[in-house]
DNA sequence: CTTGACTTTGAAGTTACTTCAAGGTTGATC
DNA sequence: GATCAACCTTGAAGTAACTTCAAAGTCAAG
């Protein structure tokens, strides 16, 4: 048995996580002992382990309580899980385009000034003045 | 003059966002009539649509602050103008970076699993399950 | 038995808004 | 003049996923 601190160190996040996953029911209520605290065995700490896995794979709250679902029940066929990979894939790409948008628009803001003179001809400010810069 | 919802269509924003940044002392508090209603002209919508680009391209509402302020010293220097801009664009080019490792762990999860089992055998929540696949 | 490191709780802070409720104003129509 | 839709006002709460805080209880070592 271990205590919060320990699991939390042991599954790779904090303890106060631990806690709020705890909050908004994505893990069971922790076992308790007669002082209050929280103990977690190994299997407790599998699970949270997974849960961090899923949500550093960008999954929200809700997609890894699916995940989690999904993944107690072994005799149902996997589409679920592989639609949710598919989908949070697509999402991941879908930002990074977005992002690589973003970075275009930079990098042709920053082309507009050599950094050698007052802001009031800084071709960067010039373009976010423009009107027309939406347009670009 | 125009009132809050006809600033708004000008400027490319919901109203509700325009009050919002006047309460976040983004903009300055709106000109009121007597009828208690905000009343803006021309230059304060050119002042909304600088800041809603500014958005657009990511900068948080103090980054778009700071450009504010740089806007308003026409005779300064625009190296800061140029560091606001080259730390936004670094910001995104690392964010896109995160976000391309993570759609390789995807795609490398997806190829785990074809789709045609139960959950028990799917090569994705196997994965998931790993302790070690935090080490890939 | 004191100290320091741990634990508990509920509440509030974070970011950038959006949504809501309850009520006042405006302008057009009947 | 009444009515109606479409505006406007405010403060508060909701969103996502935590983190931080305060106040207080617990544990293990020396
Ligand atoms: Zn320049
Ligand atoms: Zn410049
Ligand atoms: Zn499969
Ligand atoms: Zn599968």
């Amino acid at each position: 048995m271990f205590t919060i601190a320990q699991a939390a160190r042991r599954a790779g996040c904090p303890a106060s996580t631990i806690r709020y996953y705890e909050r908004v029911r994505l893990l069971p209520s922790a076992r308790r002992g007669t002082n209050g605290y929280r103990y977690y065995e190994v299997a407790d700490i599998e699970r949270l382990a997974f849960v961090n896995r899923a949500r550093q794979l960008g999954f929200s709250i809700d997609a890894v309580a699916d995940l989690l679902r999904l993944a107690d029940h072994p005799h149902s066929p996997c589409d679920g899980v592989d639609t949710l990979i598919a989908t949070q894939l697509h999402s991941v790409e879908k930002r990074i385009r977005q992002l690589q948008t973003l970075a275009a628009r930079l990098r042709q803001l920053q082309s507009a000034c050599d950094g050698e003179h007052p802001i009031r001809e800084c071709g960067i400010l010039a373009a976010l003045s423009d009107t027309r810069w939406n347009e670009a």
